[in-house]
DNA sequence: ATCATTTGACCGGCC
DNA sequence: AGGCCGGTCAAATGA
C-alpha cells in the first residue's frame, strides 16, 4: 500500500497547515498532502482524496506526462513550481523568494526547524516534505494538524494533514512524527522543546526522521531553487533528482528511523484495542524487528524494537530517494550511520494523535542512542552490549521524544521506558520486594520481578535492561498503588522522584519513574559521553481503563544531563498541554495525573 | 512481473 | 498439561 501511496497526497486540510497559505496557492496545499509511507495502512475517509493526491492532480494540471506524485518528490514542490504551471501548485506570493519560503516557518527552514535539538525531527514533521504513506496520511491528517499548528498556526487546528505534505519522500519517521497527533497547542507553545511528552510518538518512533535529515533536504531544495532562479526549473531538477523508481518508492516506506521495514504481520493484541503491526528490517540478514501499535485512528501509540541492526542506516539509495533522511545521511554519513538501534524509538505513542514536534527527533535519538549505547557500556554494566542480536524488544512509547544525543524529544507513549545507565534509577519511591527473576524471551537480560511491599497493594513491576542498550532499563508496572508513596528515601531527588499515587498505573508510573531517575547523579555518572540520549517517555496505557495495565517507563539519560533538562521541559510542556494526548492521559481518567506529574517535576 | 501488505493459520512460550 | 496469547508464517491480494 504504502508504495503506491508514496505519492504525495494532500488533503484539503493541508491548506490550513500552511497558514502561509496566503502565500501559497491552495493547490499547493494539495500538493502537500502526503503519501503514505507508513507500512501500516490506514484509511480514512480522506484517503480517497489521497488517492487522488498530488499525482493525480498534477497529472491533471500538468499533463499526463507527469509521473505520479509518488515518483515526484514533494520537497521540491514548495520551492519550485512545476514547469508547467508553477502557479497552480506552488504559487509564491510576490515578493517572496523561494529562499524565503525555505526560511519561513512554514517550510521549517533549518533555522526554525533545526533549532530545536530536542525536536530535531520536529521540523521535519511539521513539514513533511516527503510524501507520506497512506496510512501515514491518515495519521498525518490528524497529526499534521498538530504539526501545523505547532509550527505555524497559533491555533490548534483540527485540520489534518498539513504537515506531511511537504515531505517528499515518505520517511516513516517523518510521517510518523507527523502522524503523531500533536495538539496544536503543544507544538505551538514551544517548538524548540518539542521534546516534551508530546504524545507521539512516535516513534517513532522510533522511527523517526531526524531533523537533521530534514535540514539537508532543505538545503538541497534551496540550492536548487537558487541555482535555478526560477522555481520551475528548480522544480524540475528536483523532480528529476527525486524522481524515484517504483522500487525506491517502496523503499520510502521505511520508517522514520531511517531503516527500511517490511511488514510481516499484524495482530490485535489482547488488552489493547489498537492493532499491532510487525515489521522486519529489509536489510539482508538483519535481525531487527519492530512492532508498532497504532490507534484506530492510525496514530502510533507504541513502538517496540527488537534486535540490533547489523548494518548502517540505508543510504539515500535504500531510503526513499526523496526522503529527507537520505539527504541527511549523505551529508552526514558519520553520525547517522551508526548502527542504530531501534530501541530508541520510543513509542511515540501518541505519535499520531499527539504528535509532538519532538517526535521527529526520535530517529536521531535512536541513532545517537545506539551509538552511545554501543560505545559505552558503562551504564549497564550488567548488560552486554555485545549481546547477540537481539532479541531485545524495547518498548518505546512513542512519546519518547527523547532522542538521544542531544535530543530531546519526548513522546507520549503508552509505555514509558526509562533508559538509564543504572537500574537504580528506576527507583520510584515505592518500596518493592523482589519475588522473582526470569529471563524472558526476546531479551537476554534477566527481568527481576518486584512487588510493592505496602500491605494490600497489588502493584507489581518488573525491571529489565534493554537488550539493545544496556544503559536502558525498562520498567513495567502493573496495577495501581492503593497508597501514598512511602517516605522519601534518601536523596532530595525525591521530590522529583517522588512517585505519584497512581490512579492509573500508567500515568503515575511514567512520571515518577522517569523523571527522577534521569536526574540522579549516579546515573549520570555512568552515562557515556556520547550518549546524549534524552529521556524518553513512553506511557503505555492499558487498553481498558478498568484494568490496571502494566506500563513501562523508559528513560534515557544523557551523560551531560542535557537530556534531562530537555525532558523536564518537555514534561512541563506536556503538563501544560491540554490533553490532547487522549491516548495517554485520557485513558487514565481518574486522576489528575498531570498535576501530579507536574508537581513531581517541579519538586 | 515484482514486491509489499493483508490476514488467517500455525507455532511456541508463558501462565 | 492445557489454554491463552503473542509472534511468525505464508498464501492471497493489491498496487
Amino acid at each position: 500500500m504504502g508504495s503506491s501511496s508514496g505519492s504525495l497526497e494532500t488533503s484539503a486540510n493541508s491548506h490550513p497547515i500552511f497558514s502561509f497559505s496566503s502565500f501559497m496557492s491552495t493547490s499547493y496545499s494539495d500538493l502537500l498532502t502526503s503519501a503514505d509511507e507508513d507500512p501500516v495502512t490506514t484509511t480514512t475517509g480522506d484517503k480517497g482524496a489521497v488517492g487522488r493526491g498530488l499525482s493525480d492532480r498534477i497529472a491533471e494540471r500538468m499533463g499526463s506526462g507527469v509521473p505520479k506524485f509518488k515518483s515526484i518528490p514533494p520537497p521540491s514542490l514548495p520551492i519550485s513550481p512545476p514547469p508547467i504551471s508553477p502557479s497552480s501548485y506552488f504559487a509564491i506570493p510576490a515578493g517572496l523568494s523561494p529562499a524565503e519560503l525555505l526560511d519561513s516557518p512554514v517550510l521549517l527552514s533549518t533555522s526554525n526547524t533545526l533549532p530545536s535539538p530536542t525536536t530535531g525531527t520536529f521540523p521535519s514533521q511539521g513539514f513533511n516534505w516527503r510524501s507520506n504513506s497512506n496510512s501515514n496520511q491518515q495519521d498525518v491528517k490528524r497529526e499534521d494538524k498538530n504539526y501545523l499548528d505547532f509550527s505555524f498556526q497559533p491555533q490548534a487546528r483540527p485540520s489534518t494533514t498539513s504537515a506531511s505534505m511537504f515531505q517528499p519522500s515518505t520517511t516513516t519517521i517523518t510521517t510518523e512524527q507527523a502522524l503523531r497527533g500533536q495538539q496544536p497547542a503543544w507544538s505551538f507553545q514551544e517548538p524548540t522543546k518539542q521534546d516534551s511528552f508530546s504524545s507521539e510518538k512516535s516513534t517513532v518512533k522510533s522511527e523517526f526522521g531526524s531533523y537533521q535529515s530534514f535540514s539537508p533536504e532543505i538545503a538541497t531544495i534551496q540550492t536548487n531553487t537558487q541555482s535555478n532562479g526560477n522555481g520551475n526549473n528548480g522544480f524540475q531538477s528536483d523532480y528529476a533528482s527525486y524522481h524515484v523508481s517504483s522500487q525506491s518508492i517502496r523503499e520510502q516506506r521505511r520508517s522514520d528511523d531511517g531503516y527500511n521495514w517490511r511488514k510481516y504481520g499484524q495482530k490485535q493484541v489482547k488488552g489493547s484495542e489498537n492493532p499491532r503491526s510487525y515489521y522486519k528490517c529489509t536489510y539482508p540478514n538483519c535481525p531487527t524487528k519492530k512492532k508498532v501499535e497504532r490507534s484506530l485512528e492510525g496514530q502510533v501509540t507504541e513502538i517496540v524494537y527488537k534486535g540490533t541492526h547489523n548494518h548502517p542506516k540505508p543510504q539515500s539509495t535504500r531510503r526513499s530517494s526523496l526522503s529527507s533522511s537520505q539527504t541527511i545521511q549523505a551529508s552526514n554519513p558519520p553520525n547517522n550511520e551508526v548502527p542504530d538501534q531501534p530501541f530508541v524509538a520510543h513509542g511515540t505513542g501518541q505519535m499520531d494523535s499527539v504528535a509532538t514536534p519532538e517526535n521527529s527527533s526520535i530517529s536521531m535519538g535512536d541513532d545517537d542512542f545506539e551509538q552511545s549505547s554501543q560505545k559505552s557500556k558503562s551504564g549497564g554494566d550488567d548488560f552486554d552490549e555485545d549481546e547477540p542480536e537481539a532479541k531485545r524488544w524495547k518498548k518505546e512509547s512513542e512519546n519518547e521524544g527523547i532522542s538521544a544525543p542531544g535530543s530531546r524529544t519526548v513522546r507520549e507513549p503508552r509505555v514509558v521506558v526509562q533508559t538509564t545507565s543504572d537500574i537504580d534509577i528506576l527507583d520510584d519511591g515505592y518500596r518493592w520486594r523482589k519475588y522473582g527473576q526470569k529471563v524472558v524471551k526476546g531479551n537476554p537480560n534477566p527481568r527481576s520481578y518486584y512487588k510493592c511491599t505496602n500491605p494490600g497493594c497489588p502493584v507489581r513491576k518488573h525491571v529489565e535492561r534493554a537488550s539493545h542498550d544496556l544503559r536502558a532499563v525498562i520498567t513495567t508496572y502493573e496495577g495501581k498503588h492503593n497508597h501514598d508513596v512511602p517516605a522519601a528515601r534518601g536523596s532530595g531527588s525525591h521530590s522529583v522522584n517522588r512517585p505519584l499515587p497512581l490512579p492509573d498505573t500508567t500515568a503515575a508510573a511514567t512520571t515518577n519513574n522517569n523523571m527522577p531517575m534521569a536526574i540522579r547523579p549516579s546515573t549520570m555518572t555512568h552515562l557515556p559521553n556520547n550518549s546524549t540520549t534524552n529521556p524518553l517517555r513512553h506511557v503505555r496505557l492499558p487498553t481498558s481503563e478498568a484494568q490496571a495495565a502494566p506500563f513501562t517507563l523508559e528513560m534515557l539519560q544523557s551523560p551531560d544531563g542535557f537530556g534531562f533538562s530537555s525532558f523536564g521541559n518537555s514534561m512541563a510542556t506536556y503538563m501544560n498541554q491540554p490533553q490532547h494526548q487522549d491516548n495517554v492521559f485520557s485513558r487514565t481518567k481518574e486522576e489528575p495525573r498531570d498535576d501530579m506529574l507536574f508537581e513531581s517535576l517541579l519538586c
